[in-house]
DNA sequence: AACTATTTATAAGA
DNA sequence: TTCTTATAAATAGTT
């Protein structure tokens, strides 16, 4: 529907696919939409771009319902397949399916770590890879702001830290007198170790430039959310 | 799209909605088929006809793998209601325990794929920043052995090709003939899509050079062992 | 299940 | 990006 006949196959052309990609996608919400109202039926979509970016829709606005009504069917399915054996209560089979999500989050993991590769086909790895890849700038612009709010902070003490000093000196009386506060950064920020446009951002923080000179308390304590498996 | 316009309300007749909800799910779960290969998004669609019988469609044919996906997308919302909904204490200690396990697997999943990092200070953004570099290294890695391989294959199958016209041209016996391969590669590794220096592997492969430009059937099947939750 | 008159979606162009 | 338009595709009503 449109000018020429489509094939089935991806859009080599980059600007081409977005656009289609912008195109179909809401013709495809609409369409998800359409039957909803008019079939009554429950819908939920769910449309990853390529870039890593979430639409969806879901009838009356509530997916999760929709997909624990999914898991619940698909479960159920694969229960009949899997174990009739254990019957009991309920809780057993909760159980174990929560065995095996814990497996396969684990395993995945793995894989997020470009770990236990083998197994995965080269289109696997280009998307994990993509999806890495947007995470680590994601991750270096947190880190950027952060830098940049502590050394707003030192900034400021410095500045009251100065001020301080100057009054100081002035009730001293000494018009002539001046406080030797050179060796402090004035007005420019304190170097960083980001390095955002190169790629040796985790070569070691350079030549140790990059850690803020004053070891105030500024530093964020280290708690332990990471990587916790 | 029909004899009639059609107004966006639920169709009183029974005959009817089954009829129209037949037609429009199978262009929908087209469509949604269709955006994925030619916009290489990844597409989830669930459908639950008034009846209660499930319909769907996933990219890959891996519902689960983009599921979980959308789960880590949605989980800060959804952490807010979930969490006081279910202390009611029927579960069993070990329940819990692997409840608490998942939620945590997923909350640093949601930081190894550069999400929710508010809450992370920098030394562990550091850290996180290092280890995803190092996994993406290994998957590049990994990316270009495979499309070696895959190269040494092409490279075989061609010069079978060329021993085998060659032969025949001899039994021809037209000394002078020569078989034009000039448009096949012949020594020469094809080129890829990697681009292991700069950091631009994820601006859409460059120039769309990229890709093989022999498509015989030696891209490996897509398979999807990653992340089936 | 087919058929077709129409509506709708959209590819390409502006 | 957004709009326009020619054309392909989907489908409502019919057979």
């Amino acid at each position: 529907m449109g000018r020429g006949k489509v094939q089935l196959k991806r859009i080599e052309n980059k600007i081409n696919r977005q656009v289609t990609f912008s195109k179909r996608r809401s013709g495809l919400l609409k369409k998800a939409h359409e039957i909803s109202v008019l079939c009554d039926a429950e819908v939920a979509l769910i449309v990853f771009s390529h870039k890593g970016k979430l639409f969806e829709y879901a009838t009356d606005s509530c997916m999760e319902k929709i997909l624990e009504r999914h898991e619940r069917y698909a479960y159920a399915e694969r229960q009949l397949v899997a174990n009739d054996s254990e019957t009991q209560g309920n809780w057993t089979i909760e159980y174990t399916r929560l065995k095996a999500k814990i497996d396969l989050l684990q395993r995945n993991h793995r894989h997020y770590m470009g770990e236990d590769l083998a197994s995965m086909s080269l289109k696997e790895l280009q998307s994990l890879e993509q999806q890495l890849d947007t995470a680590i700038k994601n991750i270096r612009t947190r880190r950027e702001k952060m830098i940049q709010e502590q050394n707003n902070i030192l900034a400021k003490k410095i500045k009251e830290k100065e001020q301080a000093v100057a009054q100081q000196a002035a009730q001293w009386e000494q018009p002539n007198y001046r406080v030797d506060t050179s060796f402090m950064p004035q007005q420019q920020p304190l170097r960083t170790s980001l390095n955002i446009g190169g790629n040796n951002y985790n070569q070691e923080a350079a030549p140790e430039l990059g850690r803020n000179g004053l070891d105030l308390t500024l530093e964020p304590l280290y708690s332990c959310h990471l990587g916790c498996f």
